[in-house]
DNA sequence: GCTCTTAGTGTAAAGTTGCAACTAACTTAG
DNA sequence: CTAAGTTAGTTGCAACTTTACACTAAGAGC
């Protein structure tokens, strides 16, 4: 049956594909991407989403490509994971069309440990508001990534998204924190509370506390792993 | 330079790559989506998303790519667009590892002349309740349409996307009704109005009423054509 | 000119939010 | 052992929004 089928290859060439990653992760200086600087052309030296080709041999689906890819790069082995969208054209590779699949990850940035791949002299985070780095990524990166905060940035308004930035455990206060970094505003804590239980997306670990030097908190973690809830007003 | 570059297809072979589209539009019936029927292996005689390769002489870009398919098919020169997603993997198309870029397109239903491609036996609208043909789309079409039709789903409650299932110019309660029709509910009359005044993104055409037998409504027209925008509540 | 139908607006009760004050539980200093 | 400091978590209430529904408006048809 595939012998009488018409290949399309026979007729149109194929574009470039690969997987690309934006991953962040939230530090003291704000939230974070993870960049690797291109070791070879196109783009030598510029600083690039992390990315790979799909195996075809290897990778079973684009979410198993992007996985390998995330595990090169980080050895960070099960975060939340979504698809920002396909970029294609046919300038953005100079060596022909070519097609990015995007995927954003989120992580704990203490979770990486930095690895080196064959094709990039460098991994590093970078803080998202470093202007001069974004505005110069290799191919259409910049926009890619602008692409990528967008949706972050709206996903906070009316998901649990940002939970995912933090570790398995963690206090309200915490959350609130994140949340409020993110948006760039201070929110009331009653309401903020509210909005979550709504959602019952997180539960209690009965007993467990973060302990400081003032009253301890409790602590609690998702109910389910690598789930997003949504809430039916904005926060 | 580019010469000096190390050319992927090289070391990676390619996936196939296509560009397939669902196309909305409303009727008597309910949501209705344009499907093809195969006319070539794989999948001969099944009904599936329009789609077509990408053009790599042709096509700047996939959206380019896109819109192209969308004309071949329906003769709509200028619908709402927006990308679903890619769909990845090596066994939904048996000729090798695949790819499909998915788009959704929303269209009044009476703007459509369907015309025939040559690998395509027929084009026809079917309700996306017609549970059996959803059922049995050729290669995983039938998990790509699920997917734009909860995006479109979702959308519906925050957003103003349903508009671009009525014509140019259309009456506020036509513009309710697609919102009931679509939520499978009722809504209330003021508040419908109140959120479509508070996102300010229509404006009455001066003088142009549609005319019955009974009081006339007032026409509105968008302010900005393919334009959406978001409630901050739900409707 | 009355009735019917759909367009478009007004209003009061119910619900939600924003703000602030409050209570609670711990550590540390003295 | 107690008072002060700090952060966790709850409560109360006035201001604002939303909801349900009733009302007014403008046409056709009889």
């Amino acid at each position: 049956m595939v012998e009488a089928m018409s290949n399309p290859e026979d007729i149109h060439p194929r574009p470039i594909v690969s997987v690309d990653l934006a991953i962040f992760a939230l530090t003291q200086d704000g939230l974070e991407v993870l960049l690797t600087k291109r070791g070879a052309e196109p783009f030598v030296g510029s600083w690039a989403l992390p990315g790979g080709w799909i195996h075809v041999d290897e990778d079973r689906d684009l979410e198993t490509a992007a996985q390998r890819v995330l595990t090169d790069k980080t050895g960070v082995a099960t975060p939340y994971f979504e698809q920002v969208g396909v970029f294609g054209n046919t300038t953005r590779d100079p060596r022909g069309w070519s097609l990015s699949v995007t995927y954003m990850a989120l992580i704990t940035q203490n979770a990486v440990i930095p690895t080196q791949g064959g094709n990039v002299t460098d991994v590093a985070w970078h803080s998202i508001s470093d202007e001069a780095t974004m505005a110069s990524l290799a191919f259409d990166h910049t926009a890619i990534l602008k692409a990528a905060v967008t949706r972050l940035r709206n996903k906070v308004e009316y998901t649990t998204l940002p939970v995912h930035l933090l570790p398995e455990a963690f206090t309200l206060s915490e959350l609130q924190t994140v949340y409020e970094r993110l948006l760039g505003r201070v929110l009331d804590k009653s309401a903020f509370r509210k909005r979550m239980a709504e959602v019952d997306f997180i539960e209690p670990l009965a007993g467990k506390m973060r302990r400081g030097s003032n009253r301890p908190a409790q602590l609690y973690q998702l109910k389910q792993a690598r789930s997003t809830a949504f809430f039916d007003r904005t926060i």
